[in-house]
DNA sequence: ACCGATGCATTGCAGTCGTATTGGAAAGAG
DNA sequence: CTCTTTCCAATACGACTGCAATGCATCGGT
């Protein structure tokens, strides 16, 4: 075997290089060509590593998800071991947040695959599983257990991330709101106001060495047809 | 003046031909030749209603936000006057979520406007106060009055949208979940579980849509990049 | 040392895009 | 009827698209 390429290494700076053009112009800007001078590379390499657009597409795509999973270990991890569960909860959803102007961007990337994978049923097929799992784990946290609160602030949350995306809404309303439902599922008085350290963005490895994705939705999100 | 073609009317159908398109193959599929086709009209008759695409997709996006509104106008006013503020609150909401195979199909034209207009803030600026607005109304309905929680309800609304639209939420599922949150809202015992006759569903997404997009069209000079 | 697989740049091709232009049919105004 | 304005079809154009094909340099295995 010739030649010493890390060959997943080389997929995830175009993958990168895909994020930022759709960051700031849209999915459908997302050209081979455009991809490849973003990434300062030939667009012959593109192809080398993506035989298809289709499936450099669909590894863009994987990569946001893995990207905000990778966002909420960090946070959790922050937190140490046995967090109360309003706390992880606020945690989890904060981190998933487009709270500042980067991570604000990357939801945008987020976004358009969204509404990408919305004509494009068989996209999005595995990924419910992963939300329904992700709803029983939040039922779990709360004081009722309830399911259908569960799917709320789920829900709360995503519509959350949109309004922040759409400028609606500014971080500090969002938070806001998460607390005031977090106050009502928990049946509790404000939390402490002050404590917002164990959710520093970005700390870490994460987004520091690559600018790209990061999501307001839920964890997961993988295409492929 | 010779002929006499309604001018409003053509491009109605032409922006419901587009948001057919768009429907089923997603913005990025919406040109001014598949649009044409799909009207039965020629390409040229597109160009001569709308200057632009731009214009096209502003007008468009209009027509979106005009419909979503109607419906929420029809369903209220099905409600009879003063209804209790619950009802109301559940009524305008279930109204603007795309709870059927044809409301799931114009919710996807919004979610790809709202992708759409992400890349574009200037198309989104006039629909924050209308957002803001409705905020403040939403609160006026809670027992609370407190805008966080009237905040929230929106954010939840809009989440169940998105997640109605990607499948991963269920109708009832969603409405369970939107029940649950006004008990929590209203300190209630659950409502009257049965009456859901009466009016149709037929919605796009929230209230993501919005009048108009970008850039005011000047008589001669057209900008392109 | 040679061979063959791999990494990658370049080029060509068929197609679609948005838009400008042109020309003719239709129809109220004089 | 004859204008004159509107409606709309057809075509041309340049830019861009995804993709296949080609060519060459570079290395590892033998």
């Amino acid at each position: 075997m010739p030649k010493k390429v890390d060959h997943d290494e080389r997929r995830r700076l175009i993958a990168d290089a895909l994020m930022r053009v759709a960051a700031e112009q849209g999915l459908e800007a997302v050209s081979l060509r455009h991809v490849a001078a973003a990434a300062g590379v030939s667009a012959g390499m593109v192809q080398h590593y993506f035989r298809t657009k289709d499936e450099m597409m669909s590894f863009a795509l994987s990569a946001v998800s893995e990207r905000s999973e990778a966002r909420v270990r960090v946070a959790v991890g922050a937190l140490g071991a046995d967090p109360p569960p309003r706390a992880l909860l606020r945690t989890m959803i904060a981190a998933l947040l487009p709270l500042d102007d980067a991570a604000r961007e990357d939801g945008r990337v987020a976004l358009a695959f969204l509404a990408y994978t919305a004509v494009r049923p068989a996209a999005s097929a595995e990924l419910h599983p992963s939300t329904a799992e992700f709803v029983h784990f939040i039922a779990r946290q709360l004081p009722s257990g309830e399911i259908r609160q569960a799917t709320g602030l789920l829900a709360l949350m995503e519509g959350l991330g949109v309004y922040l995306l759409g400028g609606q809404y500014e971080a500090e309303q969002a938070l806001d709101a998460l607390d005031a439902h977090l106050d009502l599922l928990f049946g509790a008085p404000a939390p402490d106001r002050t404590a917002k350290p164990g959710w520093e963005f970005r700390t870490g490895l994460a987004s520091s060495n690559t600018p790209s994705i990061e999501l307001a939705d839920e964890p997961d999100r993988v295409e492929r047809r």
